[in-house]
DNA sequence: AAACGTCGCAACCGCAGGTAA
DNA sequence: ATTACCTGCGGTTGCGACGTT
């Protein structure tokens, strides 16, 4: 027996939501607070909408300080490092940035910043020898743009990271050093056939 | 001007975890 | 200890806007 459908499929609307459905929904929320369940609150104010639906889009856009769009720099550098260390915990990363929601930082990963990385990446010959067979497709994802995010910063250590984390080289080779500890370990209990890669990195990227 | 392709965003889906009965 | 229900989360999809041919 499958699980139980959320609410009455048919009988609810999908789709963009109109400006009065959200005006319905934000109103009762102002007045009454979130009550108890989602589930029950569309039936309350006569929407006929899912109650999963109710409360995404009172997190994702109505309720108050919501931020869209326009990412800053710092921004961007906050998502990106924190998605190289913890992967996609979007709404862990949603929350380092004041105003921004998880559904927001995850498509403007997916739409602008992945594409952005991965294109730093240098050409397969002068990548690390990662050892790809090794590693799950996430963790090696995370390794390739952890060293295209360190590489496109290197040339800039006098600049704006250091600028903005304060932070020495050494500093920064311990912190990525971690870094990449901790992607490899959460992966698996992984054999680098006796050369840790920060090895690689340090040999590619020393200036 | 129309057809087609691409992009970005809003919203949906299903699963996992928490909790009350 | 088990079950049922609710919330929260991340992955995915659908669609409108925009650009290109």
């Amino acid at each position: 027996m499958g699980r139980a459908p959320c609410c009455d499929k048919a009988n609810v609307k999908k789709g963009a939501w109109s400006p009065e459905e959200a005006a319905k929904l934000k109103a009762y929320i102002e007045e009454h607070g979130i009550g108890a369940y989602w589930l029950s609150l569309p039936h309350k104010i006569g929407l006929k909408r899912c109650g999963k639906s109710c409360r995404l889009r009172w997190l994702n856009y109505l309720r108050h300080n919501i931020k869209h769009g326009g990412f800053s720099e710092e921004e961007d550098q906050v998502i990106c490092s924190l998605y190289i260390s913890i992967g996609s915990r979007w709404s862990m990363i949603a929350a380092q940035l004041l105003g921004r929601t998880d559904n927001d930082v995850k498509n403007h990963w997916n739409t602008r910043l992945k594409k952005k990385l991965l294109g730093m990446q240098t050409e397969p010959s002068q990548s690390p020898c990662l050892p790809a067979q090794t590693l799950s497709a996430s963790a090696l994802q995370r390794m390739q743009l952890l060293y295209a995010f360190f590489l496109s910063n290197i040339p800039a250590l006098g600049g704006k990271l250091l600028e903005t984390s304060h932070q020495t080289l050494p500093q920064m080779e311990q912190e990525i050093q971690i870094s990449m500890s901790q992607i490899v370990q959460e992966d698996m209990d992984c054999s680098w056939h006796g050369v840790h890669p920060l090895q690689y990195l340090m040999m590619e990227t020393r200036v």
